[in-house]
This record gives C-alpha cells, structure tokens and sequence, in this order.
DNA sequence: CGAGTTCTTGCAACATCTTCCAAAATATTC
DNA sequence: GAATATTTTGGAAGATGTTGCAAGAACTCG
C-alpha cells in the first residue's frame, strides 16, 4: 500500500473516531507500528492530526472551547509558573491590558481580584474574568480570529489606541537583542497600540522564545520595561536585556 | 485509556456534578486514584478545574457559562422555537445585528452558516459562534455586565453607531401597543444605537413579553419591522401590531 | 491535640517514543 | 535488463513518559 494511501485511511479513520490507537492503526493498515509512528509525525506536520502518546486524535475535537485553551499544553508548567510570578508584579489597583497570548492567559488566571480594570482583545481572557465581579473587564471590539477567539481588526485597534493603562502584559512569538518579534501580522497593529497605551509594558516569554525571529516585526526592545521568563531562558541573552535596562524575572 | 480522553471526562463529568471525589473518578475511569491525582494537577494547571481535598470541584460554579444559558429555562421550549423560526426568516448573506437577550442566543444557535457577518454585543452569542469558521464575528467593545456577559458603555454605543448591518434581531422586557421597554437602563442606548444601524428590525419576543412594561421605554413600534412569537401570545395584542404594518410570525 | 484521611514524593515496572541501522522495495542510470 | 542510487520499511536499543504503589508529610475534623 502507498503511503499517501495509508494516510488518507488515518485521516479518514480519525473523523469517525475521534482518537485511534497506534496498534489499532497498524493492525488496519497492516503495517508495522513504526511506519504507522512515520505517518502519524507527517500529519501532524500537516496539521490534520495531532499525535499523543499511543495514538493520534483529530486536531479539533468536538469541543467548543478556544484552541488555546484546550490544546496547548505546550511549556505548561513553565507559562503557569510565568503567570503567577507576572501576576505578582501588579500591584492592587492597577488598570491593565491583557494581550491574547496563551502565556498572558495564565497571567490572567492569578490576577484574581488584584485589579480592579482590565482591557483585553481576547475572548478567553474575557470569559474567564467575566466571572469574577471584583474585576471590571472592558472588552475591545473587533473581528473574532477565530482558532484564537482574539479581536482583530480596526475596531480593535482604534479601541486601544483611545484608552489608557498602567500596565501591558503582552507576549509574543520571538525575541533576540534586534526586539521582539510576532507571527500573526494581524496581531502587530494592535500589539503596538497596547504599548503605546501603556504606562509600563510587560512581556511574558518562555524560554523557547528566546533567540527566536518571528516574521513581523513588533517593537524595539528599550519599549519593554520588564520581561517575565522561565528558569530556562539563556542566560547570555537575558544579560543582554539587563544591559539594556530592562527588568528581567525569572519564575521559579 | 488515554490521558487526554481521562482528563476529557473528568472536565465533563464535574460539569455535570460541580464536585467528585477522588474515589469516585478513580473507579469511573478504572485507574489508579494516583492517576486520577495526576490528572487533577494537569486540569487544575489548565485552569478548567479546582482540586481540593478529596476530590475536585469546577472553578467557580458555571463560570464559563453565563448566567443567562445555564439558569434560563424558562420557556425553553418556546425561545427555542422562536429561535428557529427567527432564523428562518434570515436571507444568506445578510449581515446581522444580534442582540444580548437569552432570546436572541437561541436565534444565534440556529443560524448556521446563513449569515457570513454578525454583529454582537453578547459574549455568549460570541463563544457560541467563534467556533464556527464560516461566520464572520464582529464584536462591539464595551465593558462586562457580568451576570449577562453583555458588553455595555459608550464603547459599544459607539461600535454600532458606526456600523450598519441589513437586519438587527432584538430581544426586550415587554411590549404594549405603546411600544417597547426594557429593564437595563444600561441597555437601552445600546439597543437604540442597533435599531438604528439596521435596515430591518426584527425583535424576539415569547408570550410572557406580551402586555408588559419594563422600567425604561426603548422604542416606538413603528421602528419594528417584524416580531416574532410563539403561539401563546394574546391574539388580541397581535392583531393590533399587524394593523400597524407589524408582520407577526408565531413559531410552531 | 490526635486519629484518620488525603496529598506529595520517590521509585520501580511497564508502555511508548525516538534514533539508528539493515533489509526490502522502488526509482534511476547506463 | 542489469547495476546502482534512493526511498521506504521493520526492527532493536536506548531514552522518555506513564502508571501504580508505598512511605512520610500535610491536611481535616472532632
């Protein structure tokens, strides 16, 4: 059987069940669990499928929840301890804006009732916080992004740039000593518009951002007052911010 | 089994029971109460679940869902009918003004992939429809009416009254011959500010809404172009409102 | 405070994954 | 069509992840 053909029977096989284990693809295919393994790391390159340990379940599952939310359990650990140490930079009272990242998420989920106004383009981040009613949440409007659920858009641009905060807390795709960097071009407009309105501007990075070069641009580094990373991160590069005078936290 | 379809449960089953203990999921999913634990710190990492002793609970009674999905059932059956019936009247391709009402969720819930563009102030209608890639969301900034999930302030006046759509579907508490009222004075502009954005004003009103009046007026019935009903709602009251050029649609 | 329960931590057994290599299958060249 | 590259496949060794258990710490409740 060719490989294409054998991959086109995962997919399929996948959007009837949901999740399938490694034996039980081989066992259908007839092939050995190593090639099964091969096929499985070529889709999920593709995107169609995401492969866990023992077998492969679809990308999407029925659930309704944000992508974000849900799927990535990328760097866990390190984005919740990231969380709770950024979360312990804000001092009561301050008006913050929250960026769409899944890192700033996890700051949000600290935050409890610490601060009394929070701005955010993001639904997830919106949702969570809508709940709790010591935390004033002003929404920015703005197209839902869908895999995301982040505004974008001139609404939320314009959003942004009319409103004022003490505190960004922002994350992002890359970060060398040129500036950080972004992936979704869509994102850089706003982002930007978060730093301008900002009084003192946070990022949240893991250490897998370091030393990395996203595809846009979004902003020189001496606009970051503080950055928030994991034990991790290089300590070459995370001297170099220092240099530059930007307050670096390592989570524990 | 696998981790994630354990962890999957878990989430579901705690939806469904606000706590469980650890005994209770370990025998459910037929592993080790260890296993179970681990699983709890994953969940509880994510931000889905809260572990206490014991067991777990959700992380703060229906939190994801809004008060409004969760607590309304009064006259499920009948918003749930006016819903499809609303949506029916939709033609593909029109863009639509979506009102917060718990009414109006339900019309959301129906619409499918009919409309590529909707316009919404509701953070339930949101959720709802980011998931749905065929459907364009545009959400109107504003601040969290926590309860309701419902994004109020002059941030919101303002995105409708510049936007435009072909048909606004609004919900209210009450109408009379004398028009419609409402009870969230914080609301009102909001409303006013949709009804005028849109060409055509369809609202959803069960029978209950029939001869009653809110605390504040929100508009004449002349700005009304359709309601739509269920069959419960007084014929006398409907007759009036189709002498003044109304078109009624009671939903079976 | 103390008894009982539940939680954390470290560990060993087991399953699964990655990496590498040789055999088989397929493609290419002359 | 034979000889030689290239790709694909299956398997083995070692690394990594997962699971259940037990001992000691921490918590709950009377």
């Amino acid at each position: 059987m060719q490989a294409e053909e054998r991959q086109f029977r995962i997919e399929e096989h996948l959007h009837k069940s949901e999740f399938v284990s490694l034996d039980e693809l081989a066992e259908l295919l007839d092939v050995s669990p190593s090639t099964v393994r091969r096929d499985l790391t070529v889709l999920e390159l593709k995107g169609t499928i995401r492969r866990t340990h023992g077998g492969a379940r679809v990308v999407s599952p029925k659930s309704d929840e944000f992508a974000f939310a849900t799927r990535d359990t990328h760097q866990l650990d390190e984005k919740e301890s990231i969380g709770r140490a950024c979360a312990e930079l804000i001092k009561p009272n301050q008006s913050l804006i929250l960026d769409a990242g899944t890192t700033v998420f996890h700051v949000a989920r600290h935050l409890d009732a610490k601060s009394p106004q929070v701005i955010t383009n993001s639904l997830p981040v919106a949702n969570l916080l809508a709940s709790n009613p010591r935390v004033e949440v002003l929404v920015s409007g703005g197209m839902i992004y869908p895999l995301l659920g982040v505004l974008v858009g001139p609404l939320a641009v314009e959003a942004f740039s009319r409103l004022h905060a003490d505190v960004a807390i922002m994350s992002s795709g890359g970060i060398t000593l040129d500036g950080i960097t972004n992936s979704h071009g869509l994102l850089i407009d706003i982002q930007r518009a978060m730093i301008t309105a900002a009084q003192r501007v946070i990022f949240c990075l893991d250490h897998t951002k370091f030393e990395r070069r996203s595809v846009s641009f979004l902003c020189p580094l001496d606009e970051i007052d503080i950055i928030v990373t994991d034990r991790l991160a290089p300590p070459a590069l995370l001297a170099g911010l220092r240099e530059r005078g930007i307050e670096v936290v390592q989570a524990a």
